[in-house]
DNA sequence: TCATCTGCCTAACGAACGTTAGTTAGTTAA
DNA sequence: TTAACTAACTAACGTTCGTTAGGCAGATGA
């Protein structure tokens, strides 16, 4: 991947994510790469196939990303509790390096028409590799945590971390930083005091 | 409002909430409605106009059925808890009779071009009403309840309502019926629980 | 050195878009 | 009975869209 491709691929990744595949023209993001729009054919035979190529790239970049965060040195050696709020900070931060995460949730709740089934089935995929991730930590934290009845609150936890995150989410759309960073706050709290409360 | 226009309106929610505002043209929901594109301005001077009509009487709408619903017959006499239910349910019910709740979030996650501010500005002072009522009815709930220290968890409460209601419906998306009711449960069991718990 | 390849360009295409103008049939009111 | 109004229509407008064709400069490789 040449950089001009690359350069295509992120601006697209932008425009896509505040305006949406309709919302966003190729000459759009040909104006802001800094290119003619038909330049972009060069790297992409159409726009559909450049927004296929982005989900699949962003699917596959942030599941490293929270895999490598999870795996890496700072990670290494902390609480579960440490570790499953490493977790939730990267899917609640939508500022920073996780623009990702924004857009793929804006596409599942807005897809292309024609491309509804694909894109559901991408993303089933991908949270399936990260619940499948949180049920081994989040028994850990319960263990960690001394709860005293686990029994089988997996799923249900499983289900209201998806549900908060995504939430917050729609919610970043509304209210001003600070404000959303206090409310990133009180349901981190309530999340974790969740968990530790037991069956 | 006569029939056409009604008939216009009702269709454009449902095509604007499936496929966003760039994502359907007037010819798609005149052709649903079962007239020519130009006679849509028989009754909206402009595609712009229609949608902003829309969200505004959207918003109308919802938070009357809201308001009559925690005001009818159904809900005088029943505990806190059950009214909270009742309001949790209207909020997380998308398939049936609330398919407004869908558009309302959608249109907050990836607004028409230009239109960001004003979208933004309606929908917060139409949150802040519901808001208000819900402060009342924790509060109520957790008296009920016997919750002992209640201190000040009320705009936390109130993060987390929000966040699981938002939440959910990105999920409704993603899952089939019964996957996302047995969600809706777990969260609401996990949200109860967690309201009685006391601070 | 010369042929090939690459990445971008300009020009232009047909289709679809939102919108306006002008017309017509049906209803209402004087 | 006739005038005015309503709500639909057909025709057509200019613009923008995604896309294709063809050319040209610079880098690459034999």
């Amino acid at each position: 991947m040449n950089d001009t491709a690359l350069r295509i691929k992120q601006t697209a990744l932008r425009l896509f994510t505040e305006y949406g595949f309709e919302g966003t023209s190729l000459s759009d993001i040909a104006q802001s790469v800094g290119i003619k729009t038909p330049s972009i054919y060069a790297h992409y035979k159409s726009k559909e196939q450049l927004f296929i190529r982005l989900v699949e790239d962003v699917i596959t970049e942030e599941r490293d990303k929270w895999l490598q965060i999870m795996d890496g040195e700072d990670a290494r050696g902390r609480s579960a509790k440490e570790r499953l709020r490493m977790l939730f900070d990267f899917f609640t931060d939508f500022t920073g390096m996780s623009a990702g995460q924004s857009f793929l949730k804006r596409t599942m709740l807005v897809p292309p028409r024609g491309l509804e089934e694909r894109i559901r089935a991408d993303i089933i995929a991908y949270e399936e590799t990260l619940s499948s991730f949180l049920r081994g930590l989040l028994r850990e934290a319960e263990a960690e945590a001394g709860v005293e009845k686990p029994a089988d609150r997996g799923e249900q936890q499983i289900a209201v971390f998806y549900a908060l995150i995504d939430g917050l989410l729609v919610e970043f759309q509304l209210y001003d930083a600070a404000t959303h960073r206090k409310r990133i706050e009180a349901v981190w709290d309530w999340l974790w005091e969740g968990i530790t409360r037991g069956g």
